[in-house]
RNA sequence: GGCUGAGUGGCAGAGUGGUUAUGCAGCGGACUGCAACUCCGUUAACAUCGGUUCGAUUCCGUUCUCAGCCUCCA
């Protein structure tokens, strides 16, 4: 029985599917318009942990992840690059994918593309006016927040308080500070569709709300995302889509809400104001697949990683050890339920529990050890992913070798330490085992 | 100001009302030309002040500190 932490409720409840024979999940994807960082890697290794773990225990699992391929920031890269939103989106839509792969993330069963639901948004948005949620002005659609009661109930707001460190500006055509938008207009080139308040653009919460329920249908099991989005944009959805409904129940659209935590780079929040992003390809030209998700992984879901290159270098460490236990196994990774890595998973997808235990296990191991890693690497050795060497480097290393190896028969030793030395600035550890020297990186 | 969440050994990080994980690093040793790898051994912690209890790091409350959100954001 899976135990996961519900953010609507803030509690660690039991998982009761709505219908056991199929599991509804949706997580909020990417917007493609740069390459993805080690923060964005995070959320989707979350969002893909959780997937893996459902498809372990239950027969049919639709994970779905949208791709919001219109927004403000695709418009400013398409400008910046001078190309059509269409390219940006593509672009960064297949990078992402290949990102997703090189960390041993599945792709989701289905990634719809916003600008596929235009019209079902606009019919959405007609029908908000029409009850009296939504309101217009000139060429613009709010959804006005004072109409759906529970408004700020996942992220635990509430209107009235809110408006007394009221830090935001409101705009004049808001009623409420917390009304937000649902249409608005293209102007200058911008790219838009015709709709009954103009030329525009849809609102981004909007399309989480039409896309989720046209794929899935509501109420759906789990909605995920990172935790930066509970508020405002997972509270929008909530209101946008039980307003539509006519519901004040939030559960009325998902059940289960999954949020997942941060990264802080030096006790504060990755941010590109700050200079301080990293790339995810970046990391993959040194380390593995399997070593950047393990480090990801290393911290429990919901909380913050203190990311640097130590935790970066455990990672690595504890990943070739276990590799050196399971190389010569012949494994199939899935997941079996019955064992201890399954049970830590199953409780809150604890990781950090599971790599510990996986540890302990390999120091002294059980019989039931096979299936321990079995699920192990199902869960955590998802990437093919390798360092990337190109045959030059490769050459001379080698040719590096084999001049030590000359040296040390010759007695020669501080001209062998030399090069060793050159080679380790080169970041290749050598080992002499059993008369050989094996070299890694 | 409001809302979340968190404070565990040098670092990372689970967990637990009493026997106090795990890894990395460190230290000692075996191995090695010296290292690395591997193996054996080992040091070390539960923010603060109260309360409950035979007993609290674990439960309750106080204080302090930190992070995130409240504006695009994973």
């Amino acid at each position: 029985m899976l135990k996961i932490y519900n953010s609507l409720t803030k509690q660690k409840e039991s998982f009761e599917p709505l219908d056991q024979n199929h599991i509804k999940y949706y997580s909020c994807g990417p917007t493609v318009y740069n390459r993805i960082h080690i923060g964005n890697a995070r959320a989707f290794i979350c969002a893909d942990l959780l997937a893996k773990v459902l498809k372990g225990i239950y027969p049919k699992v639709t994970y779905v992840s949208n791709i919001t391929d219109i927004d403000d920031k695709i418009i400013e890269a398409a400008k910046e690059e001078k190309v059509s939103i269409k390219d940006i989106s593509n672009k960064y839509f297949n990078i992402y994918l290949e990102d997703l792969e090189s960390l041993g993330i599945n792709k989701p069963d289905l990634q719809p593309f916003a600008t596929d639901y235009i019209n079902e948004m606009i019919d959405y948005i007609e029908k908000l006016i029409d009850s009296n949620n939504a309101y217009i002005h000139e060429g613009n659609v709010l959804f006005d927040t004072t109409k759906f009661k529970n408004y700020g109930c996942l992220s635990g707001r509430n209107l009235d308080e809110q408006k007394a460190g009221e830090r935001v500006n409101l705009e004049t055509y808001k009623r409420n500070v917390n009304d937000f938008t649902l249409w608005k207009p293209s102007n200058n080139g911008e790219p838009g569709w015709e709709s009954p308040w103009g030329f525009g653009r849809p609102g981004w919460h909007l399309e989480c709300s039409v896309m989720s329920e046209l794929t899935l249908n509501i109420p759906f099991d789990i909605h995920g995302g990172g935790n930066d989005l509970k508020f405002p944009h997972h509270d929008n959805e909530i209101a946008q889509t039980c307003a539509y409904h006519g519901s004040s129940e939030p559960q009325d659209f998902a059940r289960y809400w999954f949020h997942n935590g941060f990264l802080n780079l030096d006790n504060e929040k990755m941010s590109k104001s700050l200079g301080n992003v990293v790339y995810l390809e970046d990391l993959l030209d040194v380390y593995d697949g399997n070593q950047i998700r393990l480090a990801l992984l290393s911290t429990h879901y919901r909380q913050p990683i203190p990311w640097n290159k130590t935790l970066l270098e455990q990672a690595k460490t504890v990943s070739k050890k276990i590799n050196k236990f399971t190389k010569d196994l012949n494994l199939t990774p899935k997941f079996n339920v019955d064992t201890l890595i399954a049970q830590d998973l199953l409780d809150d997808l604890n990781t950090p529990k599971a790599i510990a235990t996986i540890q302990k296990l390999i120091q002294s191991p059980s019989n039931n050890i096979e299936s321990e890693l079995e699920t192990f690497q199902y869960i955590f050795e998802g990437s093919k992913h390798k360092v990337r060497l190109d045959d030059n480097k490769i050459s001379e290393i080698e040719k590096l070798i084999k001049e030590r190896d000359i040296a040390r028969k010759n007695g020669n030793y501080d001209q062998a330490d030399e090069i060793r030395d050159k080679l380790t600035k080169m970041n290749v550890i050598i080992e002499d085992i059993n008369g050989k020297t094996v070299w890694k990186i």
